[in-house]
DNA sequence: TTGTATGCGTTATCAG
DNA sequence: CTGATAACGCATACAA
């Protein structure tokens, strides 16, 4: 049985503008019948019912996330981020997967409008226009986490400079042959980024780009694997890979395993995200530290700084990465 | 701006009742009179407000979902099942992190109850009686997957039968002096039934069941890796591990190869989920394998049928799970 | 300090 | 086929 505030209000011989009062303890109500009331919302078990009360007061303490897919093994940690600071502030979070289809996004978003949640996060590749426009005009507050749009708020990391930091290493480390496995290069500010640093570093060491040593991924397992066996299979193969995400390189450390390669000595393998499972497989495996979890964290933080009207000194934050070194390189 | 149903009556000349019933597409509504609702709808971006008709209709097209943590690998992908189905049937769902927290979960699921979910998917370990009590009592509709509580509808497997299925493997590969890093021993449904399986396994094939071969652990990584540098420092050390869950099995091939034992040829070492890493570390894991995308899909589809009054044929329904031999037995 | 009355945006009943 | 109107459960302005 579902009792209401007016149930209460009954049982305790008030209004129930008066259990509203005590509900949410606003006004002064005096002590006794306040007692009174608290002691009818014990007995019958009364929850208020935060739909009604969404409606009247126009927000729902609820925000919306759309990620890929929540069983891709970056996405986890952030999300879990996200979750930690809205259970903070006492919102609860909708978990959309979007495939990165752009008709699911589309379709979720359109939900989470008509659910009125009071903000979004959004995780995804390149950004298709027709969503980008309906973030714009939107006036749900939106915060993208790992991509960028316009002038939408955003947290990310420097991905092209991180890379240059890793092929420098390498480099440091007296590898001259270097291959990558890169990311979607159709997307700008996450793959493309990622491989434009490794361009620009060799460049700049005075290093021959070689575009056989390049190959292109889809930072999922399969893709590092065989991206790995084909570079590993060339006469003159590398001797160190840079793979843009550790998931892929741990498909690549396989395949040198399978081959008989000797990691690190005869090949470096470097990724890129700090997965949870990167200092867990043997060998362990050197990356660059994305900071998932704060920028889950942070980017509702931001969101909540939105919709508290608090000042916003900057839309478009960016991170620290760090580099790892482990056993791969 | 937001319109609402009102603006686009007042837009396309008509009542808001005949918005309402083209919007639902209920009723006959004049063709003629469809097409001026429907241009003013587009022309305003009219979205319905799902807040108000939830509160209306007694129904939010939502469902929570309770978890200890979905950066722990195992989690996600039952989510991903639980999300795909919920999707098929249009609900949207609340993600909650419990972290195996008694208090986190009556928070949390006081929050739903207030949010006035259609239903809850609940997953943990020993389910605390308190919370247990407030499910039962609950008139909102509750699953559970990989745990059971008293008469709630459950979706799991056979953790003792499965364990002796590994064992019995491990005896028939000429295995006899078999270790065990356990999960959680005061958890019946999943950590004691599967260290239950093992002992049984033992004695019906007349094995002396050693005390000092098992070890308590805790699911993670660390714990797996520490039990098994411990049972890999006797004297008389085992020729086979069984592990309770994948990430420990994971701990323990890093102790065994730190230590330059061979997989398998040394140590036979069979993990325990078949979570998404288990087929791409190195060597690679065999385990025994959950079903957790159907676990996840089939207890969201129990609660729809639930939530549609369809009849359930069955409240505990029982999974298959499968051995999968990899590289490392 | 407390109660009455109004409206939040819908759906659904009932007349017309 | 269409329109008034009464809920749904709550918060709040205003009156008392």
């Amino acid at each position: 049985m579902r009792f209401n505030i007016k149930d209460v209000a009954r049982k305790a011989g008030v209004s129930i503008s008066t259990v509203s009062r005590v509900v949410n303890d606003s006004k002064a109500v005096r002590p006794r019948t306040k007692e009174k009331v608290e002691k009818a919302i014990e007995e019958l078990g009364y929850k208020p019912n935060a739909i009604a009360r969404s409606l009247k007061i126009k927000n729902t303490k609820t925000i919306g996330i759309m990620i890929p897919d929540i069983s891709n093994q970056f996405y986890p940690e952030v999300v879990r981020g996200v979750e930690d600071v809205a259970n903070m502030y006492k919102y609860n979070i909708f978990l959309c997967n979007t495939d990165l289809d752009k008709e699911k996004e589309v379709q979720y978003f359109d939900a989470l409008e008509e659910k009125q949640v009071d903000g979004i996060i959004f995780m995804g590749n390149l950004i298709p226009l027709e969503l980008g426009e309906k973030f714009q005009k939107s006036d749900i507050p939106i915060v993208l986490i790992g991509t960028d749009y316009g002038d939408l708020p955003s947290v990310t990391i420097n991905n092209h400079q991180a890379s240059i930091d890793v092929i420098n290493y390498l480099i440091k480390k007296g590898h001259k042959k270097i291959g990558m496995i890169t990311g979607k290069e159709y997307d700008p500010v996450v793959g493309l980024a990622r491989k434009e640093g490794y361009k620009k570093a060799l460049q700049e060491a005075d290093i021959e780009y070689v575009e056989e040593l390049i190959i292109e991924g889809g930072y999922r397992f399969r893709s590092g694997y065989e991206g790995a066996k084909k570079l590993l299979d060339f006469k003159n193969r590398p001797t160190a890979i840079f793979v843009a995400s550790d998931e892929m390189a741990i498909g690549a450390i396989r395949a040198a395993l399978e081959k008989g390669i000797a990691i690190p000595d005869e090949l470096a393998i470097v990724g890129f995200d700090n997965i949870d499972m990167a200092g867990k497989v043997y060998p362990s495996l050197s990356t660059i530290a994305q900071p998932m979890y704060e920028m889950g964290a942070i980017g509702m933080r931001v969101l909540t700084k939105i919709l508290n009207d608090e000042t916003l000194d900057n839309k478009k934050v960016l991170l620290n990465y760090s580099f790892i070194e482990r056993e791969s390189s």
